[in-house]
RNA sequence: GGGCUCUUAGCUCAGUUGGUUAGAGCGCAUCGUUGACAUCGAUGAGGUCACUGGUUCGAAUCCAGUAGAGCCCACCA
């Protein structure tokens, strides 16, 4: 166990002349101390409401790139947000074996080195391939740790380990048991490269720019020929007939006839079949039963000979006649020559078709007849349609439900057997003969352990998804009862884009539902996909990849994780550049400032340590802006908290970063930061840790490094006492008084809102004209306020006891430190004084209005103020003429709700009031 | 051939059940640097919410269609 603080303790006193923010050092330290602490770690035992989350687990040799990066920001931020709330919160890290990648892999290190697979045999292979494992397997955790995910270490799994293996193994057995694993001989997904099947989700459709090839296969009779298109002319080597629709008249007398197969001879019948279709190419359709899967059910149909003319390597077998041993695009090239050369080439057209590629190795695929173990898929699939059907599991976005339906409407048998050697072997046996051979002639044994000494495994390993498909529970423990699964099982939400819904989330859905009775999780919540500036996918052979290490070496990791989160609106592809990585940055760089405003005042306390700043004012004794800051931020942990419920933590993010930039800093801290060399009130010094501190909280889960540091910062804290640990901000409903669509109309607004709202609308106004007159910022001005007399005692837009008048010159200060006034005067109905910018400031609580004189004497220009008063007037005139427009319309006044029709009243009469003393201040410039 | 998504400020994108004078970041313009931050502050310019119809008192938001971009699925040789 390392020293439990491995983070270097925090300055007792903050600096004054503070250094400034260098990500790379706040990020330094902070993982080593939550992870020596244990932070990470989930109670089995615990009574706490569990939250868990499995990550998707990486591939074994992969490095982090993007796409991790973006679900880590988003599944740790849910993690951190849940423990902070008091969860048993659980994301269980772990890899995946990766059986063809790895396999490639190290297949290709060997090479380098001058050594083949198939020559130092599996043994070897496999023993360099864990060697490889454990030597740079565990480099994507490392990286991950850079990144600060807080994954319980402590559980990881892989794929592949002892257990999970047995897990694996017995879920085959279950299977075949139950009848819905068997082994067959039929047209498979060959990739030749890798020399293996592969299921129907690891082919490609490409579209491509063909050739379609028309040739002539000549009657047997010597009586003229047929002609047939074909996109593949090698596979016709292995045609066992000609096919034609059964209606179709150009043809009809032929059926029963033969042709002879150009090339080979062979003489082969013209058969009748409805998927012949008389409007496509010649209408006739040479028939290979053994390399087409349309072919081999029309084989099927009329008891055709299955003729395979290739090996697995994708070259001509002895079935091929002259053409034996050719690759197959060799041999396509000399059969068309052939066939030319024979006159029998009619002609060769340019041809759009969809070429089936491996996803893994993008050779073309070769439908295949081979003997291959499969999953019965539909028995599996209809409970995890009506599980979903039924609710238990919500996605987010809701769309992708759909999908998962169609695939799982449509699903066909899984392919799982791969021709590898890295993997979960088959745990089937097979009787051998005296020479040690497999006996085919006897029955094979399904079982986990060796039946009968002297018998052998079947050679091939499963397919990679066919372990991951197991993953929310293999990793608990299944099938043991253990406290893991208990506690942990179903998990909450699965974090994923949406690449690997058929893979992988739709077959643990199946998986879950099958082997435990109970769907995996809830909730699962489907990312977009990162692209580049161009909307491109990243990849290697682009080489336009945004390594995020690099990313979080340059802007921070807190950078990236905030910024990921908020450029990650569920569902919705992101167009990524490192650029974007600024706004985290800047938005660090700002959460390190602000503190020092009130920091470097911080005195230290008892015994060198820190001074623990605590308010000693209730809520009504504290000033007009500590009230508003006090307001604002219940309002966005209430925002929060709904976001994260719905999955939005963009909308989430953007809320902290609102409140804490545009209202903590650029109004609250203005306003409390002392004058020139005055020191600060520990009071307010108070309050601003006190809020600083919330907002710290809420910031955690998206920038876990900066967070925790301000948070030693901030007061004295107890040994494991943390920040990641530190109970969530609550919001107080009585307090929340948000009007969510109007910011400027919240009528049940409370009285800091309200009254601060309107020192913000006039400070802006004030500022505005010193901008247009562009008076210097070190020189003082005037500002008279003048209030409306008939509204006196009816606005009060701060609630008692205060009236509007005695909040204004009240908070004389504040206009004085925010838009440098040294003069205020609050007036009823006061007059213009000479040579003044004005402007109107409505009430938004009343039909009435605040007229704002500002005397500028010698600086005023009359075409400049008569400009813009033209431009305010008309602005508000559109305006009103638009909200007059609607109170005209009788349908509106009588259908609309009440409130709504009273809230357009209450506009179009601010803004008459406006118009009207905006259109007098126009006019008294002559 | 089916299905889905996108089209909002110069750029990248937010905008929950239809009712805000449609927002943000970047960029742009003007002004500002003796102490929180120029990775900054103040002010401002900039949008017929792709188009056409419809539903509605009211549509960026719901419906239908059109155009463009992209994705997924599908056995048409």
């Amino acid at each position: 166990m390392p020293d439990a603080d491995l983070r270097p303790a925090p300055p007792v006193t903050p600096d004054a002349d503070a250094t400034a923010y260098d990500p790379k050092q706040v990020e330094a330290g902070w993982y080593a101390f939550w992870d020596a602490h244990g932070f990470f770690r989930a109670d089995a035992d615990s009574d706490a409401p569990p939250h868990v989350i499995v990550m998707p687990p990486p591939n074994v040799t992969g490095r982090l790139h993007m796409g991790h990066a973006l679900q880590d920001a988003v599944q740790d931020a849910l993690t951190r947000i849940r423990r902070m709330q008091g969860y048993n919160a659980l994301w269980l890290p772990g890899m995946d074996h990766a059986g063809i990648a790895t396999q490639n892999v190290v297949e290709r290190r060997l090479r380098e080195q001058g050594i083949e697979r198939k020559e130092i045999g599996r043994e070897a292979f496999i023993e360099h391939v864990w060697t490889y494992v454990e030597e740079f397997g565990g480099i994507i955790f490392q990286q991950k740790r850079r990144l600060g995910d807080s994954c319980d270490w402590s559980r990881e799994r892989f794929t592949l380990d002892e257990e999970y293996n047995r897990v694996v193994q017995d879920i085959f057995v279950r299977l075949y048991d139950e009848g819905l694993i068997y082994r067959g001989n039929y047209l498979v997904n060959w990739d030749p490269d890798n020399m293996t099947a592969l299921s129907d989700e690891e082919v490609d459709n490409v579209e491509r720019d063909g050739q379609m090839w028309w040739i002539r296969y000549p009657y047997s009779d010597g009586s003229g020929h047929v002609t047939i298109a074909t996109t593949r002319p090698e596979t016709m080597l292995g045609d066992t007939a000609i096919a034609v629709h059964p209606d179709d008249e150009r043809y009809t007398d032929l059926i029963g006839k033969t042709v002879t197969l150009p090339l080979l001879g062979r003489e082969i019948p013209i058969v009748a079949d409805e998927h012949a279709d008389p409007a496509f190419g010649a209408g006739a359709l040479k028939v290979t039963p053994a390399h087409d899967k349309n072919d081999f059910e029309i084989g099927k149909r009329h008891g055709l000979e299955v003729l395979t003319i290739m090996n697995p390597d994708a070259t001509i077998n002895e079935h091929g006649g002259p053409y034996e041993g050719l690759d197959r695009f060799e041999a396509r090239k000399r059969i068309v020559a052939d066939l030319d050369a024979q006159g029998l080439l009619d002609r060769v057209e340019p041809y759009k078709n969809t070429v089936p590629i491996s996803s893994r190795s993008k050779a073309v695929i070769e439908p295949l007849i081979s003997r291959q173990w499969f999953v019965k898929m539909k028995p599996l699939a209809d409970p995890a349609l009506a599980a979903v059907r039924a609710g238990e599991v919500t996605f987010y976005p809701e769309r992708w439900q759909n999908e998962y339906f169609r695939w799982l409407e449509n699903i066909r048998d899984w392919t799982i057997s791969r021709q590898l050697w890295w993997g979960h072997r088959i745990p089937v046996w097979y009787y051998t003969d005296e020479h040690g051979e497999r006996d085919e002639s006897r029955d094979f044994v399904v079982s986990v352990e060796q039946p009968e000494p002297g018998m052998v495994q079947d050679e091939d390993v499963l397919d990679t998804w066919f372990s991951s498909w197991l993953w929310p529970f293999a990793t608990l423990g299944w099938p043991d009862e253990t406290a893991d699964l208990k506690a942990f099982y179903p998990g909450t939400v699965l974090v994923s884009g949406y690449d690997i819904l058929f893979f992988w989330i739709a077959r643990m859905i199946m998986a879950g539902i099958h082997f435990t009775g109970e769907v995996p999780y809830r909730d699962v919540y489907i990312t977009g996909m990162i692209k580049d500036a161009q909307g491109r996918w990243m990849s290697k052979s682009l080489g336009n990849g945004i390594d995020p290490l690099e990313m979080a070496d340059e802007y921070g990791a807190d950078a990236v994780r905030f910024s990921l989160n908020v450029l990650c609106t569920p569902g919705q592809d992101i167009k990524l550049e490192p650029s974007k990585f600024e706004m985290g940055r800047n938005f660090a760089n700002k959460i390190w400032n602000a503190f020092n405003v009130f920091g470097r005042f911080m005195e230290p306390g008892p015994e060198g340590r820190l001074r623990d700043y605590r308010r000693s004012r209730s809520f009504d004794e504290l000033e007009l802006v500590e009230r508003w800051i006090l307001t604002r931020l219940n309002e966005t942990i209430k925002t929060v908290d709904e976001a994260v419920g719905r999955y939005r933590l963009n909308e989430a993010a953007l809320a902290i970063y609102d409140l804490f930039w545009r209202d903590y800093c650029d109004w609250f801290l203005e306003l409390i930061k002392p004058p020139f060399g005055e020191a600060m009130d520990e009071d307010k010094i108070a309050l601003a840790v006190e809020v600083y501190e919330q907002m710290v909280k809420l910031l955690h889960p998206f920038m876990p490094f900066i967070t925790e540091e301000m948070w030693h910062r901030l007061r004295p804290r107890a040994e494991g006492d943390a920040c990641i640990v530190a109970a969530w901000p609550t919001w107080k409903d009585s307090e929340v008084t948000m009007d969510k669509k109007d910011f400027r109309l919240r009528e049940r607004g409370s009285a800091a809102i309200q009254s601060f709202s309107l020192i913000q609308e006039i400070t802006t106004s004030i500022r505005s004209i010193r901008s247009s007159y562009n008076v210097p910022p070190s020189r003082g001005i005037s500002v008279v306020l003048s209030i409306p007399s008939e509204e006196w005692n009816v606005v009060d837009p701060i609630g008692n006891p205060d009236s509007l008048e005695r909040m204004l010159e009240n908070h004389a200060s504040y206009f004085e430190q925010l838009a440098r006034v040294d003069d205020l005067d609050v007036v009823r109905e006061g007059q213009k004084p000479k040579a003044s910018a004005t402007a109107v400031i409505p009430l938004r609580t009343a039909t009435a209005s605040i007229e704002m004189f500002v005397p500028l004497a010698g600086m005023i220009d009359l075409d400049e103020e008569r400009t813009r008063l033209r431009k305010a007037i008309d602005e508000k005139e559109a305006f009103f003429v638009g909200v007059e427009r609607k109170l005209q319309n009788r349908q509106f006044v009588t259908r609309a709700p009440e409130d709504v029709v009273a809230r357009e009243r209450q506009k179009a009469a601010d803004a008459k009031a406006e118009l009207q003393k905006l259109r007098a201040n126009l006019e008294d410039l002559g």
